[in-house]
DNA sequence: AAAACCTTGACACGGCCGTGGTAAGGTCAC
DNA sequence: GTGACCTTACCACGGCCGTGTCAAGGTTTT
C-alpha cells in the first residue's frame, strides 16, 4: 500500500507542504500517522486535498470558512441557534441586503485576486 | 409607530453606530430608511441586534461566520459542495480531528479573551 | 439659521489568516 | 553514519476583520 510522505503528497495536490500542516491543524484533512510520527496520505487524504482545493476556489470561500461548516455540520446546537436566527424575520428591505452582504463577501476575493496581480 | 434612529438603536441594544452599519453592510441586519436616508430600526430589527450578540458570545463565532452560514443557506449549490466534501470520507484519524480543530477553532477567541483582560 | 443628528468615505490600529522560511532535533535509506 | 527527509516551534509579512474617529456634507428641529 502507497501512502505518500508529505513533500510528496505536496507535490501531488499542489499544496505546499507548509499548507499541508496548515489544513490538518484546522481539521479538514488528517493524514495517519508512522510509528515515528511521519505523515502519511493515502490516495483518500489525496483526493480529500485535490477537490479541497477545487472547493475553495470554485465558490471563493476560504479554509475557515470549511472549518466553520464542519463545526456547523458537527454541533447541533449551534446549528439550531444559527439557523434559527438567520429563519427568523428576514431583515426587513430585502433586495439591499442580497445586494449588499453579496458584495460584502466578494470584496476581499476581488481585492485578492487584483493583489494577486491575475 | 417607533422607529429608531441609529444612535437611539445604539444605546438600547449595546452595539456601537459604526457597529450597526458594519452589521448591515455584512447584510445581517437591515433597517428601513427614511425618505431621507436615515436608517430606521424598528422593534423586529431590535430584536433581532440583541439576539444576534447573544448568539455571537454563546458560541464564540464571528459576524463572519454568520454571514458565511447566511450563504450556505441561501446558495443551494454551495451548501451542497460544502457538505458533500464534508460528508465525504470523514478524514481517517476521527479523534486526532475533533481533537485538533476544536483547538483551532477556539484558540482565537481564548487569544481575545485574553487580550481584553477579561 | 443654528444646533443636533444623520450619511458616506477615509485613515488608523491591533490581531488573526494564509503563507513562507528557518532552526533544532529525530528518522530513514543506503 | 551520513545525507535526505520528517517533526515541531517560532519569526515575518501583507491583507482582512472589527472597531474607533474624523471630515464634509445633507436633514430635522426649534
Amino acid at each position: 500500500m502507497e501512502a505518500l510522505t508529505i513533500n510528496e503528497a505536496a507535490s501531488t495536490t499542489g499544496w505546499s507542504p507548509r499548507m499541508l500542516r496548515y489544513v490538518e491543524q484546522a481539521g479538514l484533512v488528517a493524514p495517519e500517522r508512522s510509528a515515528a510520527g511521519y505523515r502519511l496520505y493515502g490516495a483518500a487524504e489525496l483526493q480529500r486535498l485535490r477537490t479541497l482545493k477545487e472547493l475553495l476556489s470554485e465558490f471563493e470561500i476560504t479554509l475557515s470558512d470549511v472549518a466553520f461548516a464542519r463545526r456547523l455540520a458537527s454541533d447541533s446546537g449551534l446549528r439550531r441557534a444559527v439557523d434559527g436566527w438567520l429563519a427568523a424575520r428576514p431583515a426587513r428591505p430585502e433586495h439591499v441586503q442580497a445586494e449588499d452582504w453579496l458584495r460584502f463577501e466578494q470584496e476581499k476575493h476581488e481585492r485578492l485576486l487584483a493583489a494577486a496581480g491575475a
